[in-house]
DNA sequence: GCAAAAGTGTTCGGCGTACACCCATGA
DNA sequence: TCATGGGTGTACGCCGAACACTTTTGC
């Protein structure tokens, strides 16, 4: 257990740990301009006592680590990401007191998601308005919008951030929260409708104005490249070549 | 049953690697089309023994990781690498006897880089035809190709492969090497003159037809982002809250 | 009817591609 | 003078940006 080899890791030993920043959307209220949000926990113990952190905590040796990652998320909002990807390997030896590699892994959750109702010393914070965090983590936070950022520009990612149904204001406002701009609303239509990746549904929203169609996202297309290819075991491909 | 020359490590121990794939060209001869090459050493212990492998080594506790990639690279190739970026870490379960996280880093090299004279058991090999290698040392050399190939497409990563001072006729032979087609050579020119990172000198390259300008690479522009933003230690944010 | 968002049409400019063409050198 | 690669000019097509315009609802 953990708290055993707290007493004195040996000068040689080096601990692995996972950590995940998970982004979400919020609006003040209905109809409100989205802001990225993200989940972080207020540390109960020794190092960076009471500062707020990433979710994590160490992997354990039979665990893999997208599980590891999947765990802590779990953990502390209760809820499944619609997507996860590993963001980089922080390793740096001045990063903790002593050293530790953290495997950052970085999600979306769809938006509402709410935290449990029990859940203690975790909020929710706007992530372009971050309190000073423990450890490296402003500086991880930072790339991992970088990435998401960049990412949002040539992958369907921000898809991930919506619930089933939605409209393609909806899309197009996760847009703008993200690259923190506004677009035009008839290029946006354009350019995800020839993308082949919405499937256009009978429902409308209504309630103001005019009623806006909902669409449905094409579950046949990846969000985006997510790393290395994961299960090199029965692709699609290899099951027709056999 | 795995045979351990050292004492067993415990089964709660999780041990940290750096590995790194290091890409080069190579000519048959001078003139003829350029191939991607990479170094691989043949193991000499145990797991996979006889099999070749990607250079790497444990982590030391108090080695930067970026450090211990360099320091596999210089005792293989005895060479400085013009660019090197972590690829990703590698932690499944399965992929070694033992658990073992591999934070693998990719690197460049020069075209011309020579092995040193002494090394034993390191050879090139042509990227496009492997052998099988140790451990899923063929999957991440996939990977990491297909990192290599990608971010050619929207960065100047190709000049790491070059010397000082080249033609535009090799740089397009790089591109050419990496995503495997030709590309127009008109095109090509205005493409990258237009990118403002080349310096045209007043030297030319002789010895067959019309010669043609050398060019240096403009220092003033980075190859390509490597990740998070190097030194962590004063940010502006921090150093406003100090 | 009016405001506002949904949705369509049109124009323009940049950029990648294809390809014709001229230039300079070695043999 | 010819072959060959260096280097220039030009036309086409696509796609993103800008923006005018029509449609459909709530109030």
């Amino acid at each position: 257990m953990v708290i055993m080899t707290r007493t004195d890791p040996p000068r040689d030993v080096i601990r692995v740990a996972v950590s995940t920043v998970i982004f979400s959307l919020r609006r003040d209220r209905p109809g409100a301009p989205a802001s990225v949000v993200l989940p972080l926990v207020r540390r109960t113990r020794n190092p960076h006592e009471g500062l707020w952190a990433l979710p994590g905590g160490w992997l354990d040796a039979t665990e893999q680590l997208e599980t590891a990652a999947s765990r802590t998320l779990a953990e502390t909002t209760g809820l499944a990401p619609s997507y996860l990807e590993q963001l980089y390997a922080f390793g740096d030896v001045g990063r903790s007191s002593d050293r530790v590699v953290s495997i950052v892994y970085w999600a979306l959750l769809r938006e509402g998601a709410q935290l449990p109702e029990d859940a203690e010393n975790v909020a929710w914070f706007d992530a372009a308005h971050l309190p000073p965090l423990a450890f490296d983590h402003n500086h991880i936070v930072e790339y991992a919008l970088w990435r998401l950022r960049n990412k949002v520009g040539y992958s369907r990612i921000a898809h991930g951030l919506l619930p089933d149904l939605f409209t393609l204001a909806d899309l197009r406002e996760v847009y703008e929260a993200i690259l923190d701009r506004d677009l035009d609303p008839a290029n946006f239509r354009r350019q995800v409708e020839n993308s082949g990746t919405l499937i256009p549904t009978d429902r409308f929203r209504t309630g103001s104005h005019r009623p806006a169609r909902l669409y449905r996202y094409n579950q046949d297309v990846e969000l985006a490249e997510r790393g290395p290819l994961r299960d090199p075991s029965p692709t699609r491909h290899q099951k027709a070549a056999s």
